[in-house]
DNA sequence: CAGTGAGCGAGCTTCCGCTTGACTT
């Protein structure tokens, strides 16, 4: 039996950790946090000074016991991480674990490393209490806002919603980001090139350092310059630099794999844990850029031996961040000396740039040299500039790879002059700010102080389950641009077709994420504000220091928050929905209006508070919004459904619009119309329509029970479906000789259907 | 693929942050 029982977060550190130590300690792992407000309830005693009432998380109790036992005779350590949630875990641990926190060992180190550990278990400390209380009002106000604001959501706008400090900022940024790129009005302007020549015939490509406005302005231009002359009257050369990147953090880490290898901020995470678990790499949720004296070292080692002295650069990169609590060392690997790992390929690759972040964050900057040239107009005033750049020491570039294509001038003097064959005009479009990706999203937050390493990939996932987001690719849209040519004293015009606006795997807001915010920003501004969060750390920075106490921060915060949340009940559902009075039917005089519905925007013909007559609803006509949709075009689209008529054997067909385009329908049978419009379609054109999909419907059916159970041919090939249920018939049974009996055994035996998003990792 | 949107009303949903497995298709 050991003397001491240490206990860390995470297993594979407990692991790690316990190599360092003499044979006289144990050394657990708590996985996180044990202890929590319940998830059902708020749970927290406002009237009693906010008291949280915590308790074991359910999946925690197991380890919780298993601790506790351990504990039980042994002088415990507490070695969680140095920061507001480490020092709240080592508090509930003693909690749990019927410690006193005022004598219980705590102890904190950086690396881990034998030194470092040894030198931690010299200089214990007890759990500091001010820093837990930092938690404690982190804890309660999170605690407070979400469960005080999603209710409201579930009575005003759908059930389900929630909201929250991070995701409902997330969800903003999405909305106001997506509303600058639909109201961005491009600018097209002229962008000129040539390629000069000297006398020699060497290659001097150029472009003039203004932009032209539109065609007209362009030609009148090119005219001008057809007798001008082209004199270089500026030759500058510079040296130039180019420095690594410092180390990855979190953040930077889903960006780079983002941006190189397609990953998504979640598979990112998974992978980065397995290499974690595996001893490849340090701690993969960090804040941190500093590398520990061992890494420096062992870097500056490898680099020296592998490169040359002159490639090696010793560097400890501060933290930008100002809420970082760096906690745990950069992401680096644990082995410099591996340049490769075996495994998965997806793993190998996110390896790979972490060990090449790692060293080339250690290695001397690139040196390039730059050669600027100025070509003056002899009659006009713009000037042409071309740029040279020649790679004079690749440094860091050597393992990161990333060089450019050395760019290289001829030998040029100032008062020389220079030929041009042909001069270019493109139109060119001014674009909008790009959409937000998940790595970019997790940035923009990183940047704004919201959120921790361990919660970005979990607000990404959230914000799209809750149907706040979509990550979609967005299919571009043709232009046409202009290109005028001046070439042999003549000017020709050219259209040329490019595609504009295609985006991968970006992320869209959705209808309700735009009511959301939109009610958000009107009745909980503050809570939505970019920079509520940076408030909230400096009154956390306060309780750490002691100077004020938790609850009185919070009773502040709620003194002004709650009422908002009582004032809100009056808030009328109409006014959520953004309903806007378009005008009257002027056959009865029901009011129009348009709206947000669950599913976006719509129109309304009614009042829902008359308990008469319930309302009708319509589709938006495609292309419009609540605000540009006319009383006409709404009108109309009240039209329908229509009644076209009767089929042969005088069943009524119905037309109408709906989520997925035009369709007929007839019974339960619906049948897309694409393209044609509803309001038009004939009797002949909907009767045709309906018999070509019976006959696909009979080339479908296989068997037909009368208990409605039917034997079907899919695409997958035969299945037996029930309307609800669906089941593959194995390839041994005859689809055709199924018998009743046996296609019920089918179904009963297939489980219902769960949809979940491929993960692809 | 699935053709909605109100309201009725029971019973449900929800936050952020720290850590890993235990579960299926």
């Amino acid at each position: 039996m050991t003397k001491n029982l240490l206990i860390v977060e995470s297993p594979a550190k407990a692991k790690t950790i316990e190599k360092f130590l003499s044979e006289d300690y144990t050394v657990k792992s708590s996985f996180g946090h044990i202890r929590d407000l319940p998830k059902k309830g708020l749970n927290i005693d406002i009237a009693h000074n906010f008291e949280p009432k915590y308790e074991i998380s359910s999946d925690k109790k197991r380890v919780v016991a298993d601790l506790k036992q351990a504990a039980r005779n042994r002088q415990v350590w507490l070695a969680s991480d140095e920061d507001r949630e480490g020092e709240a875990i080592a508090w509930h641990l003693t909690q749990a674990l019927g410690l006193d926190p005022k004598t219980t060992k705590r102890i904190v180190f950086h690396e881990i490393t034998k030194p470092a550990i040894t030198d931690a278990i010299a200089h214990p400390r007890v759990v500091d209490q001010q820093l837990v209380d930092a938690q404690q009002a982190r804890r309660t106000l999170d605690r407070l806002v979400g469960y005080e604001l999603s209710p409201i959501l579930w009575k005003k706008v759908r059930t389900g919603l929630s909201a929250g400090r991070v995701q409902s900022v997330a969800v903003r940024l999405l909305v106001e980001r997506e509303r600058e790129i639909k109201d961005f009005k491009p600018v097209s302007s002229y962008k000129v090139t040539t390629i000069f020549t000297d006398k020699k015939g060497h290659e001097v490509p150029a472009e003039l350092t203004t932009k032209l406005k539109d065609a007209g302005q362009t030609k009148e231009w090119l005219n001008k310059i057809k007798a001008a002359t082209f004199t270089i009257t500026r030759v500058e050369k510079k040296p130039g630099r180019r420095s690594p990147s410092p180390p990855f953090t979190t953040s930077t880490l889903q960006q780079e794999a983002s941006r190189r290898l397609g990953f998504s901020v979640r598979q990112t995470m998974v992978l980065a844990q397995r290499l974690y678990e595996a001893g490849h790499i340090t701690y993969m949720r960090t804040d941190s850029t500093n590398l520990s004296d061992i890494a420096l070292h062992a870097a500056a080692d490898y680099i020296t031996k592998t490169y040359g002295g002159q490639y090696s650069q010793t560097r400890q990169y501060k933290t930008k961040n100002a809420t970082a609590q760096e906690a745990h060392e950069a992401i680096r690997p644990t082995d410099l000396k591996k340049t490769t790992i075996r495994g998965e390929q997806k793993q190998q690759k996110l390896y790979q740039i972490i060990w090449q972040r790692t060293v080339a964050s250690q290695m001397a900057a690139a040196k390039v040299e730059k050669t600027e040239v100025t070509i003056d107009i002899s009659n006009q005033s713009e000037q042409f500039l071309a740029k040279g750049e020649i790679l004079r020491f690749d440094g860091f570039l050597r393992v990161i790879g990333g060089k450019k294509e050395d760019m290289i001038l001829p030998e040029l003097e100032s008062g020389q002059n220079l030929d041009t064959k042909r001069i270019t005009a493109t139109e060119v479009f001014s674009r909008p700010s790009a959409r937000y990706s998940e790595a970019t999203l997790v940035r923009k937050l990183e940047d704004l102080g919201i959120g921790r390493p361990s919660t970005y990939a979990p607000t990404i996932s959230t914000i799209q389950s809750r149907g706040y987001a979509e990550k979609i690719d967005i299919e571009g849209t043709d232009r046409q641009i202009t290109e005028l040519t001046l070439e042999h004293g003549t000017i020709t015009s050219k259209q040329v077709t490019v595609t504009t606006g295609a985006d991968r795997a970006k992320l869209v807001p959705t209808p309700i994420a735009e009511v959301v915010t939109d009610f958000l920003v009107k009745h909980f501004s503050n809570i939505v504000d970019y920079d509520f969060t940076a408030r909230v750390e400096t009154d956390f920075d306060q309780i750490e220091r002691g100077k004020e106490s938790w609850q009185k921060m919070i009773a502040s915060f709620y003194k002004d928050f709650h009422p908002l949340v009582k004032k809100s009940e009056d808030i009328p559902r109409q006014e959520v929905s953004q309903a806007h009075l378009l005008g009257h039917d002027p056959k009865n005089g029901e009011p129009i209006y348009a709206r947000y519905g669950r599913y976006g925007p719509m129109l309304q013909r009614g009042e829902t508070e008359n308990k008469d007559k319930k309302p009708d609803f319509a589709p938006m006509p495609a292309g419009q919004t609540i605000e540009s949709v006319t009383l006409e075009q709404a009108l109309d689209m009240f039209t329908l459904p229509r009644i076209v008529g009767t089929t042969e054997d005088g069943q009524e067909i119905k037309a109408n619009i709906g989520r997925y385009g035009p369709y007929i329908q007839v019974g339960q049978t619906f049948v897309s119309i694409k393209p044609l419009d509803p309001r038009t379609i004939t009797e002949t054109e909907a009767r045709k329509l309906f018999r070509d999909k019976q006959a696909q419907d009979a080339a479908k059916s296989i068997q037909e029970f009368s208990s409605g159970i039917k034997v079907l041919n899919g695409p997958y090939g035969p299945y037996v479906t029930d309307g609800k249920k669906n089941a593959r018939i194995n390839a041994k049974q005859n689809p055709a000789k199924l018998t009743e009996k046996q296609a019920k055994e089918l179904l009963a035996l297939h489980k219902t259907k769960i949809r979940r998003h491929k993960q692809s990792v």
